[in-house]
RNA sequence: GCCGGGGUGGCGAAAUGGCAGACGCAUCGCACUCAAAAUGCGACGGGGCAACCCGUGGGGGUUCGAAUCCCCCUCCCGGCACCA
């Protein structure tokens, strides 16, 4: 009788052997989302505001909410996660808040393309994201996201407006300012990069005259370039401020003009003012048509016109070596120490925007005035000297700007450059001629935007009350979501009739509302401070609480934020210590910056090309857990790389191998004892492994973070044998192991840390402390060398003395020939490390 | 042009005055397997049978000893760039 086919799985045998195979199999996708779930059932990133925990803010940029988390943003964050939950198993209150920089222009183009709200494009892109940030296993206490569009949070950069204004930092001023044409808004200067391309669209803006509002960053600047010096920071980005901020003293000289009012320039060589021979202004300096003589009107009108609309290549080839355009007023100043008279040119070489937009030209000893005076054949005149050579005009074929002795400098013939410029300031000063300045290139901050999306700036015009700036009791000026999208650009809020018909807050009479908007880095000028008290409402943030908890320790983020978002966030700071809400001046005391995942061909990554590379996808395959562990074993966290996919499975091989031994050492029966030296290796092992991923997590290395977990298990490994895994000192040394996976591997260890029969949570245990001495070998491998290079090798006990090392090493196998017939001229023993024989023949 | 950062095996890297290439990837060999995958063990800078020799972008220097410090050159990446 035959008997049908049993099938597979109801094999007693075969069945039961799949049970044990598979509890010892890593099941990522398994453990992931069952642990992720209780987590966040057991609230376990709360951050309480009570602690006698000491604190510990670590901050990450917050993202622009685009649609996707990808690998950048896992890089950015998942890092820093590492170092936060470090932080917190080793005592501290850790604050590690999350938030979404939600205005901005993407969201209205998403709008009148895909005919979608900005806000509903917005708020379903920040669900996305959080689902991917709790995937990541990032620790974050969602209690205290702060979201910048909702009128919650935007209602308070109102308020800090309002403050502004009342105490003269916020201001409107019309001029020149940046316009793109395609985004219909002007920009910040920041805003505008090389070639004149709109840092957002990439098109090219245009200068228009218009009227915006204003910060005054620069009643700071003293202060933002000073503190620099105490920050620890990326010294990069120090040097980019300073950049940025541009100060440079000198002194500011006054010409007399014929038959108008004076002019004053700025200058930094002040020693060459007897070699300035004639004076260049830029066209759009305010004196060009007092000082523009009839006869030559027509060709300077013709010239400031062209340089005012000159074009990006025309402006990209003039390059200080080559040739200079311009044009005679017609005019004449006086020389204040030469009293001779000199031509007045306009020259667009010469800035409106920096120092007074007018300076002398002393084309002897300047690049650019060199230059000029070729160009238009103007007098040269040497009046700096340098030691060994004699300069001629006639022959210069470049400007001298080093140091020498003065010439033709009157009573000041002979004085030393460099040392000649305070003299010289303090005797123009004296005759009435200058005196001292300080000039610097940062302007202030253009905040206004054309845009719809953004903060609502509160005021109002009135016919009879002009600006009234809304009283802070009718705050927020709510954005009005019935906006109507239209292709052509422009701002719904300028055609929006409920929104601009208002009540003028003085007389009552009909008004008309502000339609600009904020800037989005006001948004992110102050964000993190509303972190620490999310929900206040009767001030951006409760001082109390953020006394607490601010300054930031710790802020992780982008280098190319640099200058814009570090600079503005640093000013915020100093008017909200000023306005009495914090107590310290700067907001972030350590910077950290990540560098930028390249694709796998060492390009930048890019949709069209299809080089991204989707963090989903690889959590899918191989698991957070190994995700990260990969991101931070690719090379140094501040230099970033090119991608690799292969690599990430050495990670997933890793956690496998750990959850092997985990595994199999809770199937063995505790009760068996270690020999002593297996247990000396065992505790040297892992208080080495301790030490080294502490100190590796205080440095920011991740990467060598990473390499000693693994050569920890590898190391364990290696030592395994039934009789040991019995042992409590194995027990330890894995129990270990799986605390210092802890903040890398969030998961995985919660897993095995509740495999090995311990109390929940692994990420509120304390971080294993480490003993040097226990760490310290107790034989080391001395290293021969005979005239510099290698020859032998021997092994000593660590606390060996310098004469029995050097007996040891005379002695030694392929040393003791090499000895023969040498006079050793020297003997230099590096203790533990190295022993060198420098010989000669005898 | 000026200011930073960098150049080390097939690849990512480590070592910041003392054994160059830890650790990982890839590759190759072996074991396990009917087989594959997974896993384990081993090899893995170049030359040489070997003793050894050469080797950290190139050249020079300092030092008993240099990837590491100094000088010159070269290439790559980033920032700034008519700022008076």
């Amino acid at each position: 009788m035959s008997q049908p086919a049993l099938p597979l799985e109801s094999d007693p045998l075969s069945s039961s052997t799949t049970t044990a195979q598979s509890a010892a199999v890593y099941k990522a996708d398994e453990i992931e989302p069952r642990w992720r779930e209780r987590w966040e059932a057991d609230r376990l990133y709360a951050t309480p505001d009570d602690s006698d925990r000491p604190k510990w803010f670590s901050l990450t940029m917050y993202p622009y909410p685009s649609g996707i988390l990808h690998i950048g943003h896992w890089y950015a964050f998942a890092v820093p996660d590492v170092f936060a939950r470090f932080q917190r198993m080793r005592g501290y209150n850790v604050l590690f808040p999350m938030g979404f920089d939600a205005f901005g222009l993407p969201a209205e183009n998403a709008a009148i393309r895909h005919n979608i709200h900005p806000a509903s494009w917005t708020f379903e892109n920040i669900d996305q994201m959080r689902g991917q940030y709790n995937q990541m296993g990032a620790m974050i206490d969602w209690s205290r996201q702060v979201i910048t569009c909702s009128p919650e949070y935007y209602r308070w950069n109102q308020w800090i407006f309002l403050k502004m204004l009342e105490r003269g930092l916020a201001y409107r001023k019309a001029g020149a300012v940046w316009w793109c044409p395609k985004d219909q808004t002007v920009l910040a200067n920041e805003q505008v990069l090389d070639g004149n391309i709109c840092e957002r669209c990439g098109s090219e803006v245009v200068k228009r005259d218009l009227e915006q509002w204003y910060f005054r960053i620069t009643e700071y600047v003293e202060e933002l370039l000073q503190e620099l010096d105490n920050l620890d920071w990326p010294e990069r980005v120090k040097t980019m401020q300073r950049n940025w901020i541009g100060r440079s003293e000198g002194a500011r000289l006054i010409f007399e003009v014929e038959g108008t009012d004076p002019l004053e320039v700025f200058t930094t060589r002040p020693d060459t003012v007897w070699g300035a021979t004639f004076m260049v202004l830029a066209p759009e300096h305010p004196l060009v048509e007092k000082i523009t003589t009839p006869d030559r009107a027509q060709a300077v009108e013709a010239y400031v016109t062209a340089a005012r609309n000159q074009t990006e290549i025309e402006r990209l080839s003039t390059d200080a070596s080559k040739q200079k355009a311009g044009i005679f007023t017609g005019g004449y100043a006086i020389n204040p120490v030469t009293d001779e008279r000199i031509p007045i040119w306009i020259a667009d070489y010469v800035l409106m925007g920096y120092g007074t937009g007018a300076i002398m030209a002393v084309p002897a000893h300047d690049e650019r005035d060199f230059a000029f005076a070729r160009t238009f054949d103007l007098p040269i005149r040497v009046v700096i000297q340098p030691d060994g050579e004699t300069l001629d005009p006639a022959t210069m074929t470049e400007a001298y700007s080093g140091d020498g002795r003065m010439v033709n400098s009157g009573h000041l013939d002979g004085t030393e450059v460099p040392a000649s410029i305070p003299i010289v300031i303090d005797w123009l000063e004296e005759t009435g001629r200058g005196k001292p300045e300080v000039n610097y290139r940062l302007r202030d901050w253009l905040v206004s935007r054309q845009r719809y999306w953004g903060t609502p700036i509160p005021v109002v015009y009135c016919d009879d009350c002009g600006m009234v700036p809304v009283p802070i009791d009718q705050l927020p000026v709510e954005l009005p979501l019935d906006a109507e999208f239209t292709p052509t650009g422009q701002s719904p809020l300028v055609s929006h009739e409920g929104f601009l018909n208002t009540i003028c807050p003085t007389c009552g009479k009909p008004a008309r509302r502000e339609t600009d908007t904020f800037d989005t880095f006001v948004d992110s000028s102050w964000y993190w401070y509303r972190y620490t008290s999310p929900h206040d409402d009767a001030l951006p943030f409760d001082p109390a609480i953020a006394e607490m908890w601010t300054p930031v320790d710790l802020y992780c983020g982008g280098i190319e934020h640099a200058i814009l978002h570090l600079l503005y966030a640093r000013f915020f700071t100093k008017v909200l210590r000023d306005l009495g809400l914090v107590k310290h001046s700067e907001p972030f005391e350590r910077l950290r910056n990540q560098g930028m995942i390249l694709a796998e061909e060492g390009t930048k990554m890019s949709k069209s090309r299809g080089t991204q590379v989707s963090p989903d996808e690889l959590v899918r395959q191989y698991g957070a857990d190994s995700l990260r562990l990969h991101l931070m074993y690719l090379g140094p966290w501040d230099q970033g790389g090119p991608w690799n996919t292969r690599g990430i499975t050495g990670m997933e091989r890793f956690i496998r191998r750990v959850y092997g031994l985990v595994a199999e050492t809770v199937e063995v029966d505790a009760g068996a004892t270690a020999d002593a030296e297996t247990a000396r290796k065992l505790e040297r092992l892992t208080h080495k492994t301790v030490q080294r991923v502490t100190t590796d997590l205080l440095d920011f290395q991740f990467n060598t973070m990473v390499a000693a977990l693994i050569e920890f298990s590898n190391g364990l490994n290696d030592l395994k044998t039934p009789e040991l895994m019995a042992a409590p000192e194995w027990r330890d040394a894995i129990e270990t192991l799986v605390l210092l996976m802890a903040p890398s591997t969030p998961y995985v260890a919660e897993e095995l840390w509740e495999k090995l029969g311990q109390p929940y949570s692994v990420h509120t245990q304390n971080w294993p402390p480490y003993d040097p001495e226990l760490a310290r070998d107790d034989v080391v491998e001395v290293v021969i060398q005979i005239n510099g290079k290698v020859r032998d090798r021997v092994v000593l006990p660590a606390d060996a003395s310098e004469e029995s090392a050097t007996a040891a090493a005379r002695t030694a196998e392929k040393i003791a020939p090499a000895l023969e017939g040498m006079q050793i001229v020297r003997e230099i023993y590096v203790p533990g490390r190295l022993m060198n024989f420098v010989v000669k023949p005898r």
